[in-house]
DNA sequence: CTAATCAATGAGTATCTACTAATGTATTTT
DNA sequence: AAAATACATTAGTAGATACTCATTGATTAG
């Protein structure tokens, strides 16, 4: 059986609007700071903390402290339990999966 | 970019565990009855038939009135969007995650 | 026809949550 | 050392939401 645990604080951290937007700005990003992610985010700092404290308890992001800035990456390891999910209840995902394991294939034989 | 109406109320939806395991037992089920949905869900019919009513505006789930039953099946093109936004970042996926063909493996062997 | 069953809906409520504002704690700059 | 910057955290609040209970509409059974 899937983690119920796990599949919950994926998907209840995903769902805000606001922090899957922060999560796709860390994604696009190598590493990004609190500052940046701030900036054009709409809310203020102390929102964005709050929400990276619930993708790094999810298992979507890590943090590296450096100095007096805080660089924040996205750790791909998180959306497995989404991935996990997606593969029992998604037919469609099937088929993307594959095509995307065929894509991998054809990268790196 | 991926439509962002449709991604936020599929994940919205199934974001509360109740929910989603109604969908679960939906998905499980060729069709069920909204009786048989609250049979040993824990939360009342009244329950049942709102989550259904999310269910169905999310486009995860599609009903068949017959007599006064109603039978309710699951609709995967409803999780396209996941899926969609799932494969997005499976690209960063191939980019970032060294073991990513042993992550295919464990979720789909 | 009347009673029972299935499902949807509305009102009311308690809980959850996303936010701001303010403050605290380091660290860096001047 | 003082000021400024970066980030986290807390308290408080407004809005969202998941639930129950009660009711309604529709269909089937007796």
């Amino acid at each position: 059986m899937i983690e119920a645990t796990a599949i919950d604080a994926v998907l209840r951290t995903l769902a805000d609007p606001t922090r899957r937007a922060i999560f796709e700005r860390v994604v696009n990003s190598d590493e990004i700071t609190v500052v940046e992610l701030t900036r054009g985010s709409g809310v203020t700092q102390g929102a964005i903390s709050q929400h990276l404290k619930s993708l790094k308890q999810a298992g979507l992001v890590a943090e590296r402290p450096e100095g007096r800035n805080v660089y924040y990456r996205a750790q791909p390891e998180g959306l497995v339990p989404l991935a996990d999910w997606m593969s029992h209840y998604g037919v469609f995902w099937r088929e993307r999966f594959a095509n995307l394991k065929t894509l991998l294939k054809e990268i790196d034989p």
